[in-house]
DNA sequence: AGCACA
């Protein structure tokens, strides 16, 4: 089935999720899985019987979700493919960003309805936000920055590629980082290219577990390492 | 399957 008729937002909807993975977890790793496709503003996800299994990662460009919502469509994250599509209504988080946020009071079901449609009929009138103070959480910038409207978007990939690695990294040190990791192959430095490496899984949902978890991993003080999928 | 913002 298609994404469906969802209009495009700056915010995902993911559904499938596995439900046995701690809320806190969930939210770290989709926070790394997703980063590479843009700045992200928030990841919500509760566990209430309605909505446990679901998740939203808000992007700060409509861009970063399009591409989120087609490369990861179906991506195998902890055991279960992934459902992508738009979100239906803005998150709070961007309303705030806008200025546009009001308080929700507790309603009726019947008004809550109402109140959906009308949010969602609204949200064509979204600016481009001016100034983006990154005060989301401050986590390891594994955002790869590009020209502004053409954002970096890697497809998996069951290789990684590292950058902004210390010159004096050698393939050992490397080897010890990633082979900590199911499915890991093999590290080749580029020495043509002192900084960077390649590192090959067995798969891609393999290489996504070691991306997230070594994600801005620090081999110096100076150096948190930014871990990409290698483009094919 | 399920569209929220504890």
């Amino acid at each position: 089935m298609l994404s469906g008729d969802i209009p495009p937002n700056q915010t995902i909807y993911i559904k499938n999720l596995n439900e046995k993975v701690k809320k806190e977890e969930l939210k770290r790793s989709l926070y790394c899985l997703f980063s590479q496709y843009g700045r992200i503003l928030d990841v919500v996800a509760l566990k209430t019987p309605k909505l446990r299994g679901q998740a939203w990662v808000a992007f700060s460009e409509v861009p970063a979700a399009s591409n989120a919502v087609r490369q990861m469509q179906n991506f195998p994250f902890y055991d279960k493919p992934m459902r992508i599509q738009y979100a239906k209504t803005k998150s709070d988080c961007i309303a705030k960003e806008e200025g546009s946020y009001v308080p929700r009071e507790k309603k009726k079901k019947q008004e809550e309805k109402a109140e959906k449609k009308r949010r969602s009929e609204a949200q064509q009138s979204s600016v481009p936000n001016g100034t983006n103070a990154g005060s989301n959480g401050g986590t390891a910038a594994s955002f790869r920055q590009g020209k502004p409207n053409a954002p970096e978007a890697a497809a998996p990939n069951n290789i990684l590629f590292i950058e902004n690695l210390p010159h004096e990294t050698t393939s050992r040190m490397l080897e010890m980082l990633f082979a900590q990791y199911p499915g890991f192959k093999e590290v080749r430095l580029i020495e043509a290219k002192p900084g960077i490496a390649f590192v090959d899984f067995e798969d891609e949902a393999q290489s996504s577990m070691a991306m997230q978890s070594l994600q801005g991993f620090k081999i110096t003080a100076q150096n948190p390492m930014l871990i990409s999928f290698a483009k094919k």
